[in-house]
DNA sequence: AAGTTTGTCAACCGCCGGTGG
DNA sequence: ACCACCGGCGGTTGACAAACT
């Protein structure tokens, strides 16, 4: 026997909100709040619809201050980079995004955004069958580059591009908790692409931060031999640096190898206050993983019920 | 102009975890 | 400890619109 039905289904109206219920909806709302019960909301607003359906057309349309439209691509960015970090967690990106509902933003990586992260699968994929790296380095061949990087003078930000994590000294999560970002799309990547650099989830490699010597390392890696017209300006434009050094599994710092990363270098976004809330978020998420203590607080601006972290941070200019 | 395909997004479904009795 | 209820969440669906043939 299945679980009993949160309501009548019989007598609850579905599909598409009229004009009428929105505004019984919204009167009652704001006259005299939720009441705390979504279930007997309906009853009391004397709507024929389930609280469920009362309580995501409140959230995801009624409230105020919510956002709707074009996607900047700041948020954009945001989004790529939170989803390729934690993954299909739309609860919690959306509780980094002002104005924006979790629904928007599901909707909006899947029917666009998504599509991005799918196109960079096929020039990857060559990566995968590639033959050992000394092949480039002792014969100063350039490896065959994707079009992605051949074209970045001309390309904007995807949000898709790879994306260091913290260091696993700061971030325990990534070596303890690999269930949290079990479901991160990269880490199927990783599964299907094993040679494949990654950066997301639990994979172990990461990369330090620039010590500045990039040229020395770009010299010392032959990147000048097959860097792309563009690419430094690119990377330039959108803060971003190439990573000199990555961390061995044995937690030695060494220099990234084409054999291990397919990609021949990989990004490093400048330090921007994205990247100290992605460790907030991190930290967030393995207290709240490993005790559920409030380590979500309530965002009044947004809903009642969305989360919002509690540490405040320092937003400062992306740019 | 009509039919078909594709894209978008609001809404639904059902599972899960928290909570209180 | 168990159970029922409820809210929250992510995956999916389906209606509608736009683009294409």
């Amino acid at each position: 026997m299945g679980r009993a039905p949160c309501c009548d289904k019989a007598n609850v109206k579905k599909g598409p909100w009229s004009p009428e219920e929105d505004s019984k909806l919204k009167n009652y709302i704001e006259n005299h709040g939720t009441g705390g019960n979504w279930i007997t909301l309906p009853q009391k607003a004397d709507l024929k619809r389930c609280g469920k359906s009362c309580r995501l057309r409140w959230l995801n349309y009624l409230r105020p201050n919510i956002k709707h439209g074009e996607f900047s691509d700041e948020e954009d960015r945001i989004i790529c980079t939170l989803y390729a970090n934690i993954g299909s967690r739309w609860s919690i990106i959306a509780s980094q995004l002002q104005g924006r509902t979790d629904n928007d933003i599901k909707n909006h990586w899947n029917t666009k955004l998504k599509k991005k992260f799918m196109g960079l699968l096929p020039f990857e994929s060559q990566y995968h069958q590639r033959k050992p790296s000394s092949q480039y380095f002792s014969t100063q061949q350039s490896p065959p580059l994707p079009s992605y990087y051949t074209h970045a003078s001309t390309l904007s930000f995807t949000g898709l591009e790879p994306i260091p994590v913290p260091s696993t000294n700061s971030l325990p999560f990534y070596q303890n908790q690999e269930s949290l970002v079990s479901v991160s799309p990269m880490q199927q990547y990783h599964d299907h692409y094993p040679n494949s650099l990654q950066v997301f989830g639990s994979e172990v490699s990461t990369c330090s931060s620039s010590d500045g010597s990039y040229s020395q390392v770009k010299q010392e890696m032959g990147f000048h031999n097959y860097m792309p017209k563009g690419f430094e300006e690119y990377c330039s434009n959108n803060k971003f640096l190439l990573s000199d050094k990555g961390i061995n599994n044995d937690g030695s710092e060494g220099f990234n190898q084409w054999e291990d990363k397919p990609n021949g270098c990989f990004f490093q976004p400048l330090q921007t206050h994205l990247d100290y809330e992605l460790e907030v978020i991190y930290k967030q998420l393995i207290n709240s993983n490993s005790c559920n203590n409030g380590c979500f607080s309530v965002d009044e601006n947004k809903t009642e019920e969305k989360v919002m972290y509690t540490t405040t941070t320092t937003t400062t200019e992306w740019n």
